[in-house]
DNA sequence: CATGAATGAGTATTCATTCAT
DNA sequence: CATGAATGAATACTCATTCAT
């Protein structure tokens, strides 16, 4: 699979002091926006290559080359760093499959199942070993409303998709749908599979199978 | 989903000293055992209810009500612990599985995967928690042996039962076969479900659907 | 006791470079004079609301409406900060107990002491925890000569008018008539007494026994 | 005033956990005792010698010769190690009044007042700068109850010693005596004072002053 | 063998201060 | 002059591991 490393457009948009997962302050200028992106980049690059254990606030800085002060200047905790992650990576996802349920407009449930799945897998194979990090890490860390909102979205989009085509129990079938995807995608990542389109069709093929296609 | 906590009868076979992920030394008295036996139990706990980042050395000592001094005798590391628990649970698993296969020996796929998935669902839902655990710290833990080799034996039972019944390119389909059930059994655990059967009901209707049964 | 916040109308006269805890420059426009004196508001502020701990520049620029940068144009440090702090409340006690003594010219000990202490503890009431931290600060400041002339001034003042009036040994009756008022003052505020009339009396009736009135 | 350091004999009794300021936990072997011992030293000679600002743990743990992890198996912060100075110094008080009080049985106020203050600079001259840094630090330590139990006894036992003697309004007499007497020890101490006697003549003197004597 | 005291490298985080814009 | 981004030494505290008793 091919990998491209990290979702760093983040754009915090206000400034919420007593929250200690939000970011602390908007980056006004120029600088101050490339440190902060320069920060969350470094953290992808470290969780994808040395794992969750070795990411810590100084070695971020220092991949960031950045001040620990300037990392602190921008993010309140080592985990509101996660948090940001977390959040870009949830909204890339939101956007991807959005997109592909609006092109997927009229379609019939075949088609639009193969859509969504490709689309879930093609995000997935991107950053598979950040995107694995990053769920095992919104376990621990404290519900973010922002990230909680979108995962809501994307269940719900998926959800009334089903329901349009008429899936009979269309949340849970949409909770499965997302499962069997994520599953043998990581199960195929793991493998250090790399042909995606093979994974997308067993994918597809559990899902249509599931549905009664 | 019912819970119990842990597996803890683990009995290492041979004293290997410069592996830092096997057990230092079979303990062979009564009381040996014993010491042995607390400190996975203990660190099971911990695992469980407090999360990987609450469990440190002086804290599973003290839990299982042992020195930390002789928690170091029986294992090298606070790695090996995990390892420890990573390899019982893997046995356990293919105990189980190994156990339903052979009591569906003349069976057809369809009665076969069922028996199957069911065997597996039981297991993970045991200790959820743990087993998601433990499949983190897998990733990051330097490879196990016997716990690879446990893992291949999984592997090529499933296999060889599907290849058995005429499945086409078995070892892929056995590597879809679990990560369809994990995937579905994990965010069933994660949405707080508790039917088992419904969930079993999901993961057979993929399965079967996947295998175009 | 009743509280008003701050003595922030210092007017340093001179500009002395290298010393660490004079102010760093004269503001002569009238918009460096409104910095100027905001910034040692604030500090005043934190320190009373806040207590020692909380005074951070960052914080003191901050509450000031003034930018980091601003406040280190006009002090040097921390220190100087509260040096000046320091320095101002000497100043105004100075003044209080200089008009009270001009106040008593003719008057005899009896009286005079009287004044004197209603002065001293009016003085401490009106912002008991901010001249306790400052007192303890000084103990900790590089010495500034201004203050240490005005606290000689003070004890010079006081020793004086008591050797006007044929007290013996009226240095040493001086430090400790302000010792004894201190000691009742701030005990007093310690233990949440607010009727000054009363804390007055007492000192008064512990000076006028010392001095044998 | 003649120096002596410390009141390290602290024998703490308990193992709380949750309290932040109690100590971790109680040292049994002798080597323990003596870590623990040399920690609280330290910290008074550092406290003494270099103040409030150059207390950190790792300055307390390198002067007390012990490693940092030592020092915080027996404490849990460092505003513990502060609390246990207090109490200890207010342990020691109270015992010396109590001495004090109690071979004054039967004396008259004259001479009570006397025996009690007398015991009171004594103490206070043992390490001034100590005391007067561990009573600033009280004010902004969460309190103790061990530590306020005894202030309260040391109130109680002087103003029912007042009271006793027939003296009117015996609680805040109790309290100014003990103000006047701080007052006047502790500005004779900065002043550099070194003649006890001579402190004590005055406080008598002050004291009586305000009973009427 | 068991104990638990001791170790010290490592962690997250703060804050006084500087300096380019 | 004002701004605020950047700095990094310093701080409190943790925890896996060792070793004398």
């Amino acid at each position: 699979m091919m990998r491209r490393i990290a979702q760093v457009s983040n754009s915090p948009s206000m400034s919420r002091r007593a929250d200690p997962i939000a970011p602390r302050k908007t980056p006004r200028q120029a600088r101050a926006q490339a440190t902060y992106a320069a920060v969350l980049q470094a953290a992808a690059h470290i969780l994808t290559e040395q794992g969750r254990g070795a990411l810590t606030t100084n070695r971020i800085a220092e991949r960031a080359g950045v001040s620990i002060g300037s990392l602190y200047q921008y993010f309140p905790s080592k985990e509101a760093i996660l948090a940001d992650l977390l959040r870009g990576m949830r909204r890339e996802m939101l956007a991807d499959i959005e997109a592909a349920a609006a092109a997927c407009g009229g379609l019939n449930l075949r088609a639009l199942t193969e859509a969504l799945i490709r689309a879930s897998v093609r995000h997935h194979a991107q950053a598979p070993d950040l995107a694995r990090v990053l769920e095992q890490v919104e376990l621990e860390l404290p519900g973010d409303p922002e990230t909680a909102r979108i995962e809501a979205q994307l269940r719900d989009l998926l959800a009334a998709a089903l329901a349009d085509r008429g899936v009979p129990g269309p949340t849970v079938a949409a909770q499965d749908l997302a499962a069997i995807t994520k599953g043998i995608t990581d199960e195929a990542a793991r493998a250090g599979e790399t042909d995606l389109d093979f994974v997308i069709a067993r994918a597809v093929r559990a899902v249509h199978g599931y549905l009664g296609l």
